[in-house]
DNA sequence: GTCATGCTTCGGTACCTGCCGAAACGTCCG
DNA sequence: CGGACGTTTCGGCAGGTACCGAAGCATGAC
């Protein structure tokens, strides 16, 4: 009884979108981009709202296949299923519109600038320094644009010398542009985006803010991404103005 | 008033999420895959609702920027804005879980069988025939899997022997593999796929099968495809068992 | 054991939205 | 002009759902 009625040879494509029609449902999901399991209290009270209400959320979004959850003791983490829902949320996002509302309080000021400088999206790099490195690599011919994002030779050998071993997944492509929704250029996402981004946080080049997706660039960092792709060191730091 | 409370620094996700999350609007929008205009009383025919319903719900999905509109004399044609939308839409009904019910008419089932035999998606070819149409360019070296899907160089020539003139649009990538929620393996999307269906009509290849989104392929189109891709004759007709 | 903590379940309320039919508004055609 | 047709607007109804607090249930700490 109550079965939405729909066509029979039609995927059910609101039932996905149902999901994410949700504010809070949403902030979840956008939170979650951050590639990092949270708790529920923690997504509770980063949205404000009551327990209870974040637990029935997150039931409906596991049961939709969007999450995935891990129980640890009394601890119930949750975390985006996979890199195709990051995918999906990040396409989604990209085609809202831009800012609704201008950032009110100098705290949420301060934490947009952070998060528009550098900051981690699912599991690799976005923000400003993220569309730079993609953009570097670009130049110096280490990723081709031509009819579809490619890693070029060189950006094989490249990877090869700065230590970094790109896992082979045949699910997931090696590299894939990934829209960044403050920039609005692309970054660079899939396999490779994430095996950097891994290797700058265990290199030290950058390190989290905090517990948020927002991230600096270290003094090694600076040093680093000068030698390797000759991005210049006003770019790395963030501006104060 | 009732403004939807939303983070400062976020996109509004769950705006354009909203849209697509009724069944009716979700309908509309996987019948306008097939790159068409349709005008509202076709629409509101095609899902069983009201015509005043469909006004509404057409109101709602252009002013989210989903579709765009035209309007001539006393008619409304509405289409998909743009070929991110049908993206957008692809992937999300590739998320959604496999079929919810088998058809129950025969004319359904027919119909069915059709639209999984060969259709046009949004604007390139699907279905058994789409996905052999990728996989026979793959097999001939015309299409690049490593690290994403790239057009190669005899993929470039064999499409200026055919004549196909492929638009330089720098915002659309050229070749773009789009998944089949029929057959579950990609399909050749992109301004290559558009242009190779685009061909494909005017050649006399394919014709539509009525006013769907199903097509036939017909004698001339058989013997085009074995001829410049090797596609097995039986592989082109439907099937009747 | 007792207590604190994290999570879940369960009413109950308020609100939102999808739906329809009727009436009004255009445009085209004879 | 008048009638047909496609579309839009407007109440009003019905169903769904996001929310909360309170109570219950685990787990881990003491």
């Amino acid at each position: 009884m109550n079965v939405q009625r729909t066509h029979a040879a039609e995927p059910d494509l609101a039932a996905v979108a149902r999901l994410l029609a949700d504010g809070t449902r949403a902030g979840f999901c956008l939170a979650l981009l951050d590639g990092r399991a949270w708790t529920v209290t923690e997504l509770a009270r980063h949205r404000g709202v009551a327990v209870s209400t974040a637990t029935e959320h997150l039931n409906a979004l596991v049961r939709g296949g969007l999450l995935a959850e891990e129980r640890q003791g009394r601890h119930r983490y949750v975390r985006l299923a996979d890199s195709r829902v990051a995918e999906l949320i990040e396409n989604l996002a990209a085609m809202a519109p831009g800012r609704s509302t201008p950032p009110r309080s100098l705290s949420a000021t301060g934490r947009r600038q952070a998060l528009a400088h550098a900051r981690t999206c699912y599991d690799h790099l976005a923000g400003t320094v993220g569309v730079a490195i993609a953009e570097a690599m670009t130049a110096r011919g280490l990723l081709d644009w031509e009819s579809g994002l490619r890693l070029t030779g060189d950006g094989n050998a490249w990877l090869g010398e700065l230590g970094i071993a790109v896992p082979a997944d045949t699910r997931r492509s090696a590299v894939r542009p990934c829209l960044d929704w403050t920039e609005r250029r692309p970054h660079l996402a899939g396999a490779v985006g994430a095996a950097l981004c891994r290797h700058a946080f265990t290199s030290g080049w950058i390190t989290r803010i905090g517990a948020t997706r927002a991230v600096t660039v270290t003094a090694a960092g600076r040093q680093a991404f000068r030698h390797h792709l000759g991005l210049p060191d006003d770019l790395l730091s963030r501006k104060r103005e």
